[in-house]
RNA sequence: GGGCAAGUGGCGGAACUGGCAGACGCGCUGGACUUAGAAUCCAGUGGGGCGACCCGUCAGAGUUCGAGUCUCUGCUUGCCCACCA
């Protein structure tokens, strides 16, 4: 009697391979190895509790290439930690009554537990968690070098405020019009706060986009926009009767001949002047306006609202023109941007023609689309490039030539200079939190805003209950009574270099040890989603940057190489959330499928740049290649002896030409695996699902030889090369047949199966015979067969010849190996 | 409104550089095995036609010996940005 199969009992494999490679460190990096070095890494998750299959997508991607590039022979340093502080540990807090550090890490600790389960291979000797002290405390220590280096700066700016978080919000944060987190819409609030001078690297920022070529095209384009650097001119327009004038910023300054009033934002500073000039009746209405506008967000003002103004009865005069056009107060005018005033062009504007059509102001076209010598009345603004008129002396210039020579004129005049403005602003980071990184400045009565000097860090967060006692403190300068910045930092500033921590975790004297920095930097292939394309990315690379000009990092002055964005879980088409209670959890599906069947699934599904669908069924199909792989190689484990893999591939390759069909399927079929891993991983294309399929027919052509040639060495190749190719996907089952059939080593220290093209190519090919572009005939021929057996091959076929019907071949075109088509007429 | 990406069987997808459309899987149908089911294995599965064949990759045009793939026009869906002067 057959001794019974044990058959493939996932949990326990699963769970004894976890711990075994935990026991043994399998997966340490060192610093230094004979390998090249690869560094892998995925975006560190928030430990909100508990990860689902959508996390699991992005681990295992970066899993699987981390194994293997590993397989490929590099160093790989593949580290794992936790983005640990912001909002909803605090407002768990808060609902709940623990405190924030105990609920981040018991999340911790049941996420760290959830990523082991999933089979991942970290370095978790390099963990770290933002919230720890040894971590912020750098955090604080970068942003005094920032501080020092004229990069942080307070000012009171209008801030957009979120009621429900009660916290300000950076730019990036604001999602039309709505904060990120919690979708309230946002007010405008004029706040004394803490930014970083992002504005500074702007140029940079943009240029090196450029350098960028592993990044996703359309991450680097929404980054560029995101900047949205414009060049123009910034000119003056005096105000006629009062000693100001009013700076403007235009990318147009060839329509200024076409200006008939000036926009400005109610914030602008010279509205204070204009309301002392003017009649107290005129000037109450222009306050009420500005009032009415002071809590509303920029989206309020300019996209939900119609275009408002109140005209404050003062003039500015054209510099060029001389001619005096009236001042407005508007809504439209952002005061962030261009100086915060607008000279209005009705006729080449769409928002000024708006604008002027509603509050009566003259339209005035200065520029003429080129073939048509005389304006007609315009229905829309004529916003391109044409011919001036009407324009002095500029009339008749192109648009592109006259923008030169009013930028030169204006110039000559002192009256303007070419100017360079950018949609980016700078980065706020006060954050009215409490769970966050303590910005490190004190008030003193006496000597004003001091930096908490580098000996005295971290400044240590306080209790929650002991706030109050934590803000009174001494100054570090003179001794006397202070009081300690209690805004703390946004989350993003610890996400902004945590990339460089893990290189060095546990370094006291440094946030990292410039060698180490050397040599790991930079990223070679960074996997997260694509929400972060302006916020953590573009964060991420001002920092950088500055390190680098600080000589803290050395070659790229770009921290990640290569980004790839991996597309989100739904489950059966909608989105997982807690509140539709459709989320597929780790530990259900582990338990319930297995989690190299999830993982192959994960991969195997979609490409990984796709939004992929879980569904209960689709998994199934990965629970069966599992089952068959493992029935494919049982039959082996007693008899698989280990030996030099190479002998076992030069035999067959030695026997070619007496290998049956079969025999040779399956050896192309471990070799087109292999080939299809390796493809896909050095590529970056990652698309696994195409690899995994691979494995499928590898494993059907296994099961057809079962009967027909178990003993056969092409049977025990695929066997012995099985668990090597499934390693990087599937990695329980693949050290479990592994030990089985006889190593004493893991299957995860092999190198991958170098593709054999001879093995590959095939010796009998199918021509494919074309009559005038139709298939008419799929003839077997021996590989490389020229073009002349080929067009004999195709003329003794009886059906070419019926199609052919006689008629003359005018001509024929030959694809080596693959194509015949016969023109004939 | 602007920008970008994508439309292939009942479903997810394959075909990367123009050369056999639908690999692989899910589902479905039939068969084997079973008292029965589950599991497994085998066969089939784009549409039409008895058939040789014909039609077929969102729609329409074009380039080409040959188009899912390239060009143009339109439609649909998704994502991003939306008064930045």
């Amino acid at each position: 009697m057959l001794h019974m199969a044990e058959g493939f009992d996932f949990a326990a494999i699963e769970g004894k391979w976890q711990s075994r490679w935990e026991r043994e460190g399998l997966y340490r990096t060192p610093d230094s190895s004979d390998k090249p070095k690869y560094y892998a890494m995925e975006m560190l998750p928030y430990p909100s509790g508990d990860l689902h299959v959508g996390h699991a997508k992005n681990y295992t991607l970066g899993d699987a290439v981390a194994r293997m590039l590993r397989m490929l022979g590099y160093n790989v340093l593949h580290p794992m930690g936790w983005d640990a502080f912001g909002l909803p540990a605090e407002n768990a807090a808060i609902a709940h009554g623990v405190d924030p550090a105990a609920w981040t890490a018991e999340n911790i600790l049941n996420m760290r537990r959830q990523i082991k389960l999933m089979g991942t291979g970290y370095d978790w000797s390099r963990e770290i968690a933002t919230n720890e002290p040894e971590y912020y405390r750098w955090n604080q220590w970068l942003f005094l070098r920032l501080y020092e280096h004229g990069l942080a700066y307070k000012r009171e700016a209008p801030v957009n405020w979120c009621p429900f978080d009660q916290t300000v919000l950076a730019n990036e944060q604001v999602i039309d019009g709505r904060c990120w987190r919690c979708e309230n819409l946002v007010e405008r609030r004029l706040l004394s706060q803490w930014f970083l001078r992002i504005t500074a690297y702007a140029d940079r920022l943009l240029d090196d986009l450029d350098k960028l070529t592993g990044w996703p095209e359309r991450t680097r384009t929404m980054q560029r926009n995101w900047i949205g650097r414009s060049e123009g001119v910034e000119f003056a327009f005096p105000v006629d009767g009062l000693d100001a004038k009013v700076a403007v910023f235009t990318t147009r300054i060839d329509t200024l001949f076409g200006a008939t009033f000036l926009a400005v934002a109610p914030e602008h500073p010279v509205v204070e002047s204009l309301l002392r000039a003017v009649p107290r009746d005129r000037a109450a209405a222009i306050a009420s306006f500005a009032e009415s506008l002071k809590s509303k967000s920029e989206l309020e003002r300019t996209s939900l609202m119609e275009k408002q103004g109140v005209f404050t009865g003062a003039y500015a005069i054209n510099p060029l023109s001389h001619e005096r056009i009236p001042i407005w107060i508007t809504n439209y005018v952002l005061a962030e941007y261009g100086g915060g005033a607008v000279m209005g062009v009705p006729a080449h504007d769409e928002r000024d023609l708006d604008f002027a059509r509603k509050h009566g102001l003259p339209i005035v076209q200065v520029v003429v689309p080129s073939r048509e010598p005389s304006p007609e009345p315009l229905e829309r603004a004529f916003v391109e490039d044409g011919r001036l008129i009407a324009s002095e002396d500029f009339s008749g210039m192109s648009s592109r030539r006259a923008r030169e020579s009013l930028a030169q004129r204006l110039a000559g005049m002192g009256a303007g200079a070419q100017s360079v403005n950018y949609k980016l602003r700078d980065w706020l980071i006060s954050r009215q939190r409490y769970w966050g990184t303590p910005i490190p400045i004190v008030y003193c009565v006496g000597c004003g805003e001091v930096p908490v000097p580098d000996d005295q860090l971290p400044v240590l967060l306080p209790p929650r209950s002991r706030v109050e006692e934590f803000l009174q403190t001494t100054c570090p300068r003179c001794g006397g009574p202070a009081r300690r910045e209690s805004d703390t930092m946004d989350t993003f500033f610890e996400s902004s270099w945590y990339y460089l921590r893990y290189l060095d975790p546990h370094n006291d004297r440094a946030p990292w040890a410039v060698e180490r920095a050397r040599h790991w930097m930079n990223v070679d292939q960074y996997i997260g989603g694509s929400e972060h394309t302006v916020l953590h990315l573009l964060y991420s690379r001002f920092f950088y940057k500055f390190f680098h000009d600080r000589g803290w990092v050395s070659g790229s002055d770009e921290p990640f190489q290569n980004l790839f964005h991996q597309g989100m879980v739904l489950r059966d088409g909608d989105k997982m959330s807690k509140s539709r209670g459709n989320v597929v959890g780790i530990d259900e599906t582990a338990e319930r499928s297995g989690i190299d069947a999830m993982r192959l699934f994960l991969l195997y599904v979609t490409p990984p740049e796709e939004t992929s669908n879980w569904t209960d069924d689709g998994i199934t199909g990965r629970v069966r290649l599992l089952n068959r792989v493992w029935r494919a190689c049982e039959p082996y484990f007693d008899r698989c002896h280990p030996e030099p893999l190479d002998s076992a591939q030069d035999k067959l390759r030695g026997a070619h030409g007496a290998e049956s069909k079969d025999e040779k399927t399956l050896i192309r079929a471990v070799n087109a695996a292999a080939k299809s891993a390796v493809d896909e991983t050095i590529s970056r294309r990652f698309h696994y699902n195409t690899t995994i399929a691979k494995l499928d027919e590898l494993v059907n052509a296994m099961t057809a030889g079962a009967a027909a040639m178990p003993d056969s060495p092409a049977m025990r190749y695929a066997v012995e090369k099985l668990p090597i190719l499934i390693a990087p996907f599937a990695p329980h089952i693949a050290e479990e047949l592994w030990e089985r059939s006889g190593h004493t080593t893991s299957v995860h220290l092999e190198r991958y199966v170098e593709p054999d093209e001879a093995a590959l190519a095939a010796e009998e090919i199918t021509l494919v015979v074309q009559v005038n572009g139709k298939v008419r005939a799929r003839i077997a021929a021996p590989a490389g067969v020229t073009e002349n057996q080929a067009l004999a091959l195709a003329l003794d076929d009886s059906n070419v010849r019926i199609h052919l019907g006689g008629k003359e071949i005018r001509k024929h075109i030959y694809v080596q190996d693959k194509l015949l088509n016969l023109v004939a007429a």
